[in-house]
DNA sequence: AAGGGGTTCGAAATCGTTTTCGATACAATC
DNA sequence: GATTGTATCGAAAACGATTTCGAACCCCTT
């Protein structure tokens, strides 16, 4: 029922607290006679740490926070896979967080965090951020911090995410190689530097390859009904641009999104309209066509910003200077019907 | 830099550490004229409580626990999405971790987060989990304990979970309804009680309605890889059943492996083989054809479960006794393009 | 002048560890 | 016998808050 502290220990076999508390600690000053007494006490007391009174003195709580838009997608889910998989591996415990792309929220969140003296802090930031005096606050605090997947470059810490960039042009640029020449884009929101990289990437391999970017077959996907999203846009798309013959998508479900609308509607994929997506979630090598896609690596992604992070809290603890990463993972093109 | 704590408020106005806390604390006890100066100072220096102090002296952390098998899996992450959102609406955080279906793996974490000294623990159970003395040791230090999902009856704490026998049971008699006679079932691990429970829902509404069980026609998945599971079964069973005219499987995820392997070998559905799955996932209507499949309030389960145990939390708090309530969630048959 | 009542404050204990540093005891050395 | 060395232990401070309880003070009353 009750539950046993050093105290307990230290009563019950008649010396100080001290003494108990370094012979479970195996240290050198203590007798090899009592370090026996006090560890079969210690098991048959059933002891086990107070970790809120050695987090106190210690002033490390073994704990991470992360704060992400959203856990419901199977990127995020991945991601966290990796994140809770490789902390665990190191004896860190992981708190979870959803700014559910408010910016407000984001603020509130990393406020709990620094209350909760968390080791560190893992980010993916929201939609909506568009300041930063919050990660500054966590930087100033002398917290780690890494930034993943949706980043930001006026802050200066380790930061994992992919080359959304140079993802996006070889997208379109296989697109153009099949031979196509009227390619739309349903782009992410404006404001994460994700969409926007991707939207550039879009762009400028169309001018590479003598396609003039017409901003009328561009559209925007920001009601966070990702799929819905898809579906409205590719119906407005094939009323106002009907000569249309491939898109590129931010985002797998919106290309799920536009395939249902065409299926919906008879126009054949990719005869009529090519569709190029986003992520590689499992979904897409389901839905019918399966579709070509960018392999985006979430679990990796995980596992990466948290090697970086617990090394970096390793690192602060013997008040030794860390140099901030920026990891670009690779990304891949998945072929399939689409195409 | 240096985080501001009450020491530094009572020396910055030459008061002592107690007052300033009662100050903030509005206790009656002190003057009006110092508590404002104490928030003016308190909010000048950024104070705010070092939750680790808080929490030792209190013996509350504010934080749950939850266990659950992956979170890689869109029913669970939709729950985690109502633990979360429900959590932090009554000032909670939380911690997650993944037992990946592993015994010594929840055991182990159940002690983590007793040690972490958790306020209450939210427990999905993993497949293989088929003894309970890490659930008994939850209970006997008194701290609540709320089951969801996978289930243990002879664990008394609060459950939610739906009816999963019924809600099986009514998917098949559907199917019999629908003229099928031969009906598959692919069915889950053997060892957890929702499977066990939706296999007894199956056989059940075959003998209800005058179809003698046959054992050839059940398929067992347990790979954890619930995709391919499907595809494989659905490709054996083609081949040793050929005259089978639909399945009920355990989950959609296994009913889309089946789907993909009739899609390939040119099996219409459902006028071949008609099949019904359960969860309904998100991708279920997408999938072509779509799912008929059986629909679990997901988010909901994560936000009832959550209500229970915070308010079991409160009442431990004030040392009153709880009743365990066992929850079922309604389900309900989505009638789609695959029955 | 004594007593009662109200206001305002702070000393100190407490939560359960960790860790420093001094104390003690005993053996060995010269 | 004085000194040094070694082994073993525990008192106490510290981490940063919360909370009890008594002290101090002033104002009124009688």
């Amino acid at each position: 029922m009750k539950v046993t502290t050093l105290k307990d220990i230290a009563n019950e076999l008649g010396i100080s607290v001290a003494t108990v508390s370094k012979a479970l600690k195996d240290y050198p000053d203590v007798n090899k006679g009592t370090k026996e007494k006090v560890l079969q006490t210690a098991r048959k007391l059933n002891y086990s740490p107070n970790q809120l009174a050695v987090n106190l003195r210690t002033k490390q709580t073994k704990t991470i926070g992360v704060i992400i838009p959203t856990t419901v997608h199977h990127f995020f889910s991945k991601v966290i896979d990796g994140i809770i998989e490789e902390a665990e591996k190191k004896g860190y415990l992981v708190i979870i967080l959803q700014s559910s792309e408010k910016l407000f929220l984001e603020k509130l969140q990393v406020n709990l965090l620094l209350d909760k003296r968390v080791d560190g802090i893992l980010m993916s930031l929201s939609n909506k951020t568009n300041e930063f005096v919050h990660l500054k606050k966590v930087l100033s605090r002398n917290i780690p911090l890494v930034l993943f997947d949706k980043t930001e470059p006026s802050i200066s810490c380790s930061k994992v995410r992919i080359d959304d960039k140079k993802a996006a042009y070889e997208a379109v640029s296989y697109l153009i190689s099949k031979g196509h020449k009227k390619i739309s884009h349903f782009r992410g929101d404006l404001n994460p530097k994700i969409s926007n990289d991707r939207f550039e990437g879009y762009k400028e391999a169309l001018e590479d390859h003598g396609i003039t970017y017409d901003p009328s077959l561009v559209y925007l996907c920001n009601n966070n009904t990702d799929f819905e999203d898809g579906y409205n846009n590719a119906k407005k798309l094939i009323h106002e641009n009907p000569e249309v013959d491939s898109i590129f998508t931010i985002t797998d479900l919106v290309a799920i999104g536009a395939i249902k609308y065409f299926n919906e509607n008879n126009i054949k994929i990719p005869d009529d309209v090519a569709v190029f997506g986003f992520s590689n979630w499992f979904m897409s090598s389901v839905v019918s066509p399966t579709l070509t896609t960018v392999h985006q690596p979430a679990h990796q992604m995980g596992v990466v910003a948290t090697e970086i992070l617990l090394d970096e809290i390793e690192l602060n603890k013997e008040n030794k200077p860390c140099l901030h990463k920026e990891i670009i993972l690779p990304t891949k093109l998945i072929f399939r019907e689409s195409c």
